[in-house]
RNA sequence: GCGCCUGUGGCCCAAUGGACAGGGCACCAGCCUCCGGAGCUGGGUGUGACAGUUCGAUUCUGUCCAGGCGCACCA
């Protein structure tokens, strides 16, 4: 049956009623998957969290609730899958499910493969995922190469549970940046024909300049429109970049083009309509302080410029005239001071706070022969994706960047993610993966839709049922964390358990039926790791 | 000074407030006549410190200690 969680909360949600009279909320109702085998396939604390306020022994609330709760569930279709409900330890809810339940579960993904694993949870949401967004000054660095990686991964886990997602890739054409970039090629043009200069230390230092500098010059680019050119120039090489990772985006969104069509003085004009601007000491300012920020923001300099503020209000407020309700950017830690003032917009706007998410994408360190990798943008001296792509694979860093949650600090060792042994996790997934293939290879039964899979008994085997059925409740955690990363994690363990069962019982043997059964078993465990694989963008090879 | 992230066995990391804190590496000892040994099994007096909230804290709060990053009318 699909989602007996939901059913049992809905029971106990019933089952609560009477500690709770009318109009009072009671706790949000908590399912577990235990930790422990010994304490049932499902738990719940609710009879704990009561007890706090009502001051009964929980053991006592938890009797009363299963009471309840055995009505309530009468003769449903989730009561024929339960085998048994236990008070244990404190005062949990324990239930134990029958066999057939996860025979079903098993059965229903060798039926509808990776179609049974895809839940609607998203309920085709309209939601824009921007990331990496780097400037067009130079390639892409390891930094952005995490970025790519996580909101790649999450854009497509979010597709598969039903939102309708884009990714977006916003590009700072214009402004300082830019300026300079156009310059540092001017100068290095001047340097080939052999004018000796001093080239600022502010300037880009790195070979490429030299590069675009040479191109220039073929094409007689006019000197005003060397930045652009350059911006172009990069921008390429990035795209080519991304594709290599396996990253695409839906969307280019020019900073330009979003100040040329004069978007940027309607967004201050609706906030000002709203009461959210005011001038002062020669600026015009966004009152922030009214939605939780520290200090009032500077939108208009006093030499009537934007600061880097103002295109960003009008670009948020886009997106939501662009029908999205749910906007997910990803930052590098250098911008984490500006969410509270990008949030303070869209509230100014009148947007629910709820539908921005920003999600900081901590640094990772790159390590080389165990010593940190140091790194400088300006000076050209900084680590690049295509760099880990060329010595690591895109399987392997793909994997490699999502294995710590995506708040967290990473140290990416290129020795480790380089090595093909135990080492390193993602080969030990994809092993898995292989493993299974090369049996499906050699068996020569073929599995249909009807295998009697109650012969699978083994401690091994149910174990492994167990985890394919946690795939689902594990893409809810990414939904709820926005972050991949506790997929890398699921799929170590389903791994770790396909692996367990294989080196214990064998696939291919005498008793036809059996085999059958496990053929199933494993083929449903190769569709849970190629679909897991997928997502993340990682290969799931039937060779190794 | 302010903000964000992080302190878990020799090293690297897990654990949506739960029930004995789990893995990997390294080290030691085992397992291939048999579907791929890139695998499996066994071997361990560990949550930075001190308070607090809670029936219960690695998780939440406070103070302190240590490390990383960031703090513009830059982008």
């Amino acid at each position: 049956m699909k989602n007996i969680q939901e059913s049992l909360i809905s029971a106990l949600q019933h089952s609560l009623k009477e500690f709770y009279p009318e109009g009072a909320q009671g706790p949000g109702i908590i399912l577990d998957f235990p930790t422990d085998p010994r304490f049932g396939e499902l738990s719940t604390n609710v009879a704990l969290q009561i007890s706090k306020s009502t001051k009964l022994p929980p053991r006592d609330i938890a009797a009363k609730i299963v009471e309840a709760l055995n009505k309530a569930l009468g003769d449903s279709e989730a009561a024929g899958y339960i085998r048994e409900i236990k008070i244990e330890g404190a005062g949990f809810i324990n239930f134990y499910l029958q066999e057939k339940f996860f025979y079903e579960e098993l059965r229903d993904i060798v039926a509808r493969k990776e179609k049974a694993l895809a839940v609607n949870l998203g309920h085709n949401r309209p939601t824009l995922i921007e990331f990496v967004s780097a400037n067009p000054t130079g390639s892409l660095s390891v930094a952005h190469a995490r970025q790519a990686a996580v909101g790649d991964s999450l854009a497509n886990i979010l597709a598969f549970i039903g939102f309708k997602v884009k990714r977006e890739y916003y590009l700072n054409d214009e402004g300082n940046q830019i300026n300079i970039l156009g310059d540092s090629v001017r100068l290095r043009m001047q340097e080939l024909s052999g004018e000796s200069l001093e080239f600022p230390e502010n300037y880009y230092q790195g070979d490429y300049i030299y590069d675009i500098a040479k191109v220039a010059q073929k094409r007689k680019i006019r000197k005003e429109d060397l930045g652009d050119f350059a911006a172009n120039y990069i921008l390429d090489i990035i795209k080519k970049e991304l594709v290599a990772f396996g990253v695409k985006f839906d969307y280019w969104s020019s900073q330009k083009k979003l100040r040329q069509s004069g978007k940027i003085e309607k967004a201050l004009e609706d906030l000002k309509k709203r009461g959210f601007i005011y001038e002062q000491e020669g600026a015009v300012w966004f009152k922030s302080t009214g939605f939780g920020d520290d200090k009032d923001r500077v939108v208009i300099k006093s030499d009537k410029s934007y600061t880097y503020l103002a295109p960003d209000i009008a670009y948020h407020r886009e997106k939501y005239r662009r029908g999205f309700d749910w906007l997910i950017n990803l930052w590098g830690p250098d911008h984490h001071g500006y969410i509270k003032r990008l949030e303070a917009s869209v509230e100014a706007l009148g947007h629910p706070k709820e539908s921005l998410a920003v999600i900081i994408v901590q640094l990772a360190t790159i390590f080389r022969e165990g010593k940190p990798v140091q790194m400088s943008t300006r000076r050209g001296e900084y680590i690049t994706l295509q760099e880990v792509l060329d010595e690591v694979g895109r399987d392997a860093s793909r994997f490699f960047f999502m294995m710590r949650r995506t708040s967290s600090h990473l140290d990416f060792d290129l020795d480790v993610a380089k090595k093909q042994t135990s080492e390193n996790p993602v080969y030990y997934v994809q092993y898995a993966h292989a493993r299974i293939s090369s049996i499906l290879r050699s068996g020569k039964i073929r599995v249909n839709k009807g295998e009697d899979l109650s012969v699978l008994k083994e401690k091994e085997e149910l174990s492994l049922i167990k985890k394919l059925w946690h795939f689902e409740a594990t893409l809810n955690i990414c939904l709820t964390t926005t972050d991949p990363y506790m997929l890398t994690v699921y799929l170590q363990e389903l791994a770790e358990s396909f692996h367990k069962f294989y080196d214990l019982h064998r696939v291919l043997g005498d008793n036809d039926a059996l085999t059958r059964a496990r053929l199933s078993l494993i083929e449903a465990t190769r569709i849970v790791l190629a679909t897991g694989l997928k997502l993340l963008g990682v290969s799931a090879p039937e060779k190794m």
